[in-house]
DNA sequence: CATGGCTATGTAACTGGTTACATGCATCAT
DNA sequence: ATGATGCATGTAACCAGTTACATAGCCATG
């Protein structure tokens, strides 16, 4: 029977061997091949081709004391809001030499802990989280391993992490104003669950005091298209009438728009609907949606800028606020021009 | 001036000269504590907590050869078709004990290997590719690192790298059965660019052969809504008349619809429209979408466990294909029921 | 011809852990 | 008292690289 070699992957010992040098030779033609004769060089390149050599990792990591790595710690890569962001950071990482690993939380603090500790123990140099809500397992962690944290998804200037984000209170204001300005008076809020979610918490909060003098009423699902269509649903049936329906979520307002338009309201004649989020599906929603944009991608960008600033120069970045403006679709349309629409 | 310390990260000597006991033991403490006597144990821990000691990964790396790291190399992951994938791949990877890379290659081969070496460099035991077509560098790469990889997003049997994935000729099969069912004539094929995606590129031949006896004209546009959008004006300006039209891909399905919708064009009623993939946002289109579901989360799940089984018990797992079926909802109906839509 | 400087390379210590093996000591049966 | 057994711990080699320092050979300069 012939036995396979059971080949263990050659390193730089072998490789000198073979190539009659010394293993600070090899080192290097891999590291500094300017500073080695080029006979030499093209030889111990050959052995390293020959021989398959490929550098250990975990070798150079502990030497360099630099794994570049990063990690992401968001609440999912379901809902295009997290997986927009992610995807912009990975792409921004690559730019600097860092990898991305990616890590869910499902908005559980402890559940986040735990991944993060993971992500230490795999070597991260820093990394990504969402929201400012987190656990004091989460703080102690990033006090003991010195890894340096950025909170993406909120703004905050004093918290204790570098924030880069929008002002969440302030989106929801500009979509309440826009709301306001159009006359609307009876408006249905439609948002997600309020625990462990600090952005949905903020946006509502703001919603409140900007929506005071209105008559409002708040309807609580789970932030997907059905949760907006539960309480779409149960919007029309409860209220007894509406000028508008606020989304703090447009994954919940694509939810909203379909159940309406199951049930024969006509969106914006009978009702007008706002949202906050400005995704990528929102131009073509029917009809295209009147949003509050969130800078999403730029987010990722300017986030992956700071923490890789951070790690590379010890550079300790400050707050950012990204802008959030509001794009006018077709969505929502001043009062005068509904037919003012009863639900019952 | 109160020079910082620069205090660097305590390692596991400082650990033992504190706790006045040796290496060994502190190693013991962190990997087999129930060997090591409890007064021992206690006061190691206590010195590990009050020094915040966090053991190195690279070090652990070194020695263990694991790193528990893998990659993804994905196309994109702003749509949801990969982002699902990913999600589900990362959640069946925490199970066992894996953390994951995400790399994305914009379907670009010679991108996807460059990124694939650094995969390899920062330390991962084995990867995910999307679909079969690779270029050369990566299978040297492959062949070179001797890390495990699977191909996913297609089933091929005879493939190199075992693959987990849908028979993607099949699914167009479906789609295109279904139409002919339906007694469609004039069709319209929208799909993806067809260079370096051969998942786009095996839906395209099968439905070639499934219509060939039909009359159909295809579309290339950008795997994206907007692709969708342009696509059908397209379609609509060109072909003559037109019963239906078929998407390779989800996103251009909705721009599709959308660029219908706006044109007055009702659906199904004038023009069925078919897709392929299912995606979550697919049941809440107008009309709803019929289409052939492609088992994104399944998918993921099962290549993670493949992939982490893999490298965890050196066993090779072989190629697994998983079922499509068609969703029918209402984009689509009868030709008896339309009204014979003609765009000129 | 001795000295100095330059280039190319080698030696060995070092990174931060794990672990095979050795040792010290208490307990227990002979 | 003696040797066997077992437990707790220590010593030092080892993993796969990097790198400070040493050295050897060569050429130019005075």
């Amino acid at each position: 029977m012939h036995r396979e070699p059971k080949k263990k992957r050659p390193n730089l010992r072998d490789v000198s061997r073979a190539a009659e040098v010394s293993v600070a030779t090899v080192s290097r033609v891999l590291n500094t091949p300017e500073v080695v004769n080029k006979d030499t060089r093209s030889r111990v390149e050959a052995v390293i081709e020959e021989l398959g050599f490929v550098r250990s990792a975990a070798a150079f990591a502990i030497n360099s004391g630099r794994t570049r790595l990063l990690g992401a710690l968001i609440p999912n890569l379901e809902s295009d809001i997290f997986s927009l962001t992610v995807s912009s950071i990975e792409q921004t990482l690559v730019e600097h030499g860092f990898s991305l690993i990616v890590a869910t939380t499902d908005d559980a603090p402890d559940k986040e802990a735990r991944k993060a500790k993971e992500l230490v123990d795999v070597g991260v140099e820093g990394f990504f989280v969402t929201g400012v809500d987190h656990s004091d397992a989460l703080y102690d962690l990033l006090r003991r391993a010195q890894v340096p944290a950025v909170a993406i998804s909120y703004f905050d200037q004093d918290y204790r992490l570098p924030t880069v984000g929008y002002d969440n209170r302030l989106a929801a204001k500009r979509a309440c104003a826009h709301l306001i300005e159009l006359g609307h008076q009876r408006i249905a809020v439609v948002h997600g669950p309020l625990t462990g979610n600090d952005r949905t918490k903020a946006r509502v909060d703001a919603t409140r005091d900007a929506l005071a003098a209105q008559s409002c009423e708040f309807f609580e699902e789970p932030i997907s298209v059905e949760g907006g269509v539960a309480a779409a649903r149960r919007a029309l049936a409860q209220s007894g009438s509406l000028d508008a329906i606020l989304c703090m979520s447009e994954p919940m307002a694509f939810g909203v728009l379909h159940e309406l338009h199951r049930c024969g309201v006509s969106v914006p004649k009978d009702l007008s609907v706002v949202s906050i989020h400005n995704l990528p599906a929102s131009e073509f929603t029917h009809p295209p949606l009147t949003t509050v944009h969130l800078p999403a991608r730029q987010m990722g960008k300017r986030a992956a800028e700071c923490l890789a600033r951070w790690v590379e120069h010890d550079e300790r970045p400050s707050a950012i606020c990204l802008d959030t403006y509001l794009v006018q679709r077709s969505s929502a349309t001043s009062i005068d021009n509904v037919t003012n629409f009863d639900a019952n």
